[in-house]
DNA sequence: TTTAATGTTGTTATGGTATAACATTATACT
DNA sequence: AGTATAATGTTATACCATAACAACATTAAA
């Protein structure tokens, strides 16, 4: 598969697209998408990077729709919940899900220059890391596979 | 590979010798491992499982060893610069390596029930990731793998 | 269509994690 | 001994996250 984020794309469709697909998905399941989770889900789907909640926070509070941290926190929680949005560890902030819907096991590559973050498939299951679990008995619920580097872009500017 | 922190094992051996590798490569490498920096190893290497920067930051409290937040991080920030710790992204906080000096592209298998953590080793240039980044150019420098679930003993118990 | 149940938002307060900046002391090197 | 480098001491602050409870909205049921 490809990792969106590198490449140039038709953004305009990423945040309409992801808006829409999210909101068919609340309507068929009886979620709330509320005005607050919608906005949320369209800063994060705005650029493909990460955002901290509390830059979320600022943004809300100019459009006030809330100033204090649980209101941010709440709307980021109900995103990751439903697999709208993932927490990038590393960071301690929020991205957009770029495959929502379909199932999936996430993966991040992450640029340490420009913060971009490419969202990328992993197969937890056929992994070495899979095999030493099962052997030791351990069950994994989820994995985190977060890749810190340099993305094609910031390399071609290093070259240059 | 076995994943030492699940099974019995002779424990003490575990601190003594730990710290023993580590102030082996320090001399040899010209490293100054410190009393603050060999009291922290000691500490994390007490048990299976991360702690966080405060827990040992009140640790080295009662010692005398220091009492604001810097005197920790400098001293986990050592440990996990030259390998002979790793910080736990999704706990926010720090545990021993256990197998310092062998180059390593360290998994953790995290308990979320009794939050034992065990080291696994990955292979990132044979996963899927590795693939995907390559292909999209990008350059992998670090790779956080990090699978919560829940350790053979703990499923154990909630069996029983 | 009132009521009850549930979910969402508003608000205050607090706790946990991490680092910048600068002064001081210790160590290593010549 | 003198200089450079590294480590520690200290103050202050910034950033990340959640508990607890009140108020309001939405949905489902009576």
């Amino acid at each position: 598969m490809n990792p969106i984020g590198f490449e140039q794309h038709d953004h305009a469709s990423c945040v309409d697209d992801g808006v829409e697909a999210v909101e068919a998905y609340c309507k068929a399941e009886g979620l709330q998408f509320t005005e607050v989770r919608r906005r949320v889900l369209e800063m994060l789907l705005t650029k493909h990077r990460a955002f901290g909640a509390y830059e979320i926070l600022d943004r809300l509070r100019e459009e006030n729709l809330g100033s204090q941290p649980p209101i941010a926190y709440r709307a980021l929680d109900f995103l990751v919940k439903h697999g709208f949005a993932h927490k990038i560890e590393r960071l301690n902030a929020f991205i957009a899900c770029h495959h929502p819907g379909q199932s999936h096991a996430p993966a991040f590559l992450i640029c340490r220059v420009c913060d971009a973050v490419a969202e990328a498939q992993s197969q937890p299951s056929r992994t070495v890391l899979g095999a030493t679990a099962r052997k030791a008995g351990f069950t994994i619920e989820r994995t985190v596979i977060e890749a810190v580097g340099v993305c094609p872009n910031c390399m071609a500017d290093t070259d240059a």
